[in-house]
DNA sequence: TTGTAGGCGTTATCAC
DNA sequence: GTGATAACGCCTACAA
């Protein structure tokens, strides 16, 4: 099947031994021959439509150019968003970015299929449970790997993430400056760090703003889903806790809200005011348009992109460059979610 | 860098030639080989954590077992939902999908970086060109292939689609029964095959229907993407022709006359009915929740890479199974963006 | 049934 | 500056 130009039908094109051609070929070592042969060897190759073959210059140099990306689910938006950035900047330097979906990066299988069977050359985890460790093959081996969107207490290695706690501060304050005092959380799930940070930084703020945060006005889920931020809705509303908001610890879950406020007829924002946080694809337009947290997805994969091209040629030049971690700044969208509590 | 367990050192461990220990793990030859030896090596490959090297593998046995997908863009939300179908029966058989976004398959960009520079077995194509050419290497030479979602004129390929026609026939008739006479369609380009397709049936359903398709009242855009539906209804709007129902070609533009509508202070479903096409995620939650035509993309998807499997095994055996060309019903929702005219 | 050896297309290390 | 040669890890005739 598909066999293409190889590296001797160019040199003999050229007149050339294939070594040399090689060399010709290879912008690293180009200038160790003449200029004229080279030349010579770039026409060839130009008139043969000469690619080198993928398979056996990895098995030679062992690298593949290809980076292993782990996502949870790409069904949610905001994984195609991070996903677009560092594909972006990964394919400018020449390299592929493979995707792996599924949970964890932690677990044996999905470390085994991403990282040996396509033999990547780095990984980037966007799926990190706050435990996970790092994928490795049978010998006990990692590749570099950089953290995206999620951070874990047990990999170190560089991340790109968001600045959680001064996104949940947006909320708080803005719906603190709306007059609301009795504040519920939906937090996500506690494996996850985007859940345990913004839950800490929601307690923080909220007393920082001189109020209360009771036990039963934060709500525990075990995934960032739409019906787990229903579950947690109707615990929330039939523990009979008084609440005039609620902060949800992402925009899904705030959409479980809806759903279920709509169903007992309480209306958002009269009623209840509701915040999300990630602004992901379309929730300006559901109804009522969310308040949320807008968080740069689509910058934080190409930064993402750009660590993993640094972490590979200090690789190279054996340079020890520390594992940086930065967190983008997100920003507030105020919509149609969120009112003054009602006079009652 | 990353260096694993090699066959000889499972051979080793195991007592024997590498040979033997390469047909011993092979299924396909395993039975060539003695059974106690067989279990000897598969037990020394277990305990030592052998995993073939998928690069020596492939660049002996010219196959990599990984299809590439070219998706037009990842942000329009069906096509994750493409791709988590085809990803799914392609992992059964150990194949990986390699993801390429962008605009057209056809362009020799596109298919040397996903055909060549990856050397993918085969090629599932969701972004082709209603006169897309196969994508192949330098030397004329093409991998199996597979259309899904958009079909060509041009390429021999099979194809998994949507019944765009009876789709459109779904939401024509539905606008029919409530009672509208005057009804515009904001087509798709129509250089992709379901802009085409939709655009035909939607005159061929109103013909049927008994009613008139004025030319003012069908409107071409260049993408199916929000902003081309807003300037299509604008154009549709500043034409001055009468309609009191608006068929889009997907729900993205349908989207796009949502805004300029309300813009323009008119008000759906109560002057004017939208439809859209696709039934993308979250489309129920807009507002109006937009009555739609469902389209099984998951399901599209999973055909795709089924039919791909059966196609690579087909080149195998030599049986020249011939192309085969599906579309997938898909259904009507109803929802709040349809009722019968405004009495005038 | 098992061992031998050649080759897939590169790159890299030798001599010359 | 260039040519010969080995090696990357695996598969598979072919020979034993």
């Amino acid at each position: 099947m598909l066999s293409s130009v190889t590296l001797r039908e160019v040199a003999d094109e050229a007149g050339v031994h294939y070594s040399t051609a090689s060399r010709a070929l290879n912008p690293a070592t180009r200038s160790i021959v003449n200029a004229k042969t080279a030349k010579k060897v770039l026409a060839a190759a130009e008139r043969l439509g000469y690619r080198p073959h993928p398979l056996a210059r990895g098995l030679r140099t062992n690298r593949t150019l290809t980076i292993g990306m782990a996502v949870p689910d790409l069904l949610n938006p905001v994984f195609p968003q991070l996903y677009a950035g560092a594909e972006a900047s990964l394919r400018d330097q020449g390299y592929w970015l493979l995707v792996g979906a599924g949970d964890d990066c932690g677990t044996p299988k999905s470390a085994s299929r991403i990282l040996i069977d396509q033999h990547v050359d780095g990984l980037i985890v966007a799926n990190a449970h706050i435990h996970s460790t790092l994928p490795q093959n049978p010998t006990n081996q990692t590749a570099p790997t950089v953290l995206v969107n999620r951070t874990t207490d047990t990999i170190d290695a560089p991340s790109v993430a968001c600045d959680d706690h001064a996104g949940i501060g947006l909320v708080v304050r803005h719906l603190v400056e709306l007059g609301h005092t009795d504040i519920a959380h939906i937090a996500g799930p506690q494996f996850i760090s985007n859940g345990v940070i913004r839950r800490q930084a929601f307690v923080a703020w909220m007393h920082s703003s001189g109020l209360e945060t009771p036990p039963e006005l934060i709500v525990e889920t075990d995934g960032f889903h739409i019906d787990e931020g229903r579950r947690a809705c109707e615990r929330l509303l039939d523990s009979g806790a008084r609440f005039t908001a609620i902060v949800g610890a992402n925009d899904l879950m705030a959409l479980g809200c809806y759903d279920v406020l709509a169903e007992r007829g309480i209306r958002v924002p009269h009623d209840v005011s509701v915040t999300g946080f990630d602004d992901m694809a379309y929730i300006d337009r559901v109804h009522p348009a969310m308040t949320t947290v807008s968080v740069p997805f689509y910058e934080m994969g190409a930064l993402a992109g750009e660590v993993m091209l640094t972490l590979l040629t200090s690789e190279d030049s054996g340079a020890g460059t520390l594992p940086t971690s930065t967190r983008l700044r997100p920003h507030l969208e105020v919509r149609d979610s969120t009112a003054p509590p009602a006079v009652s």
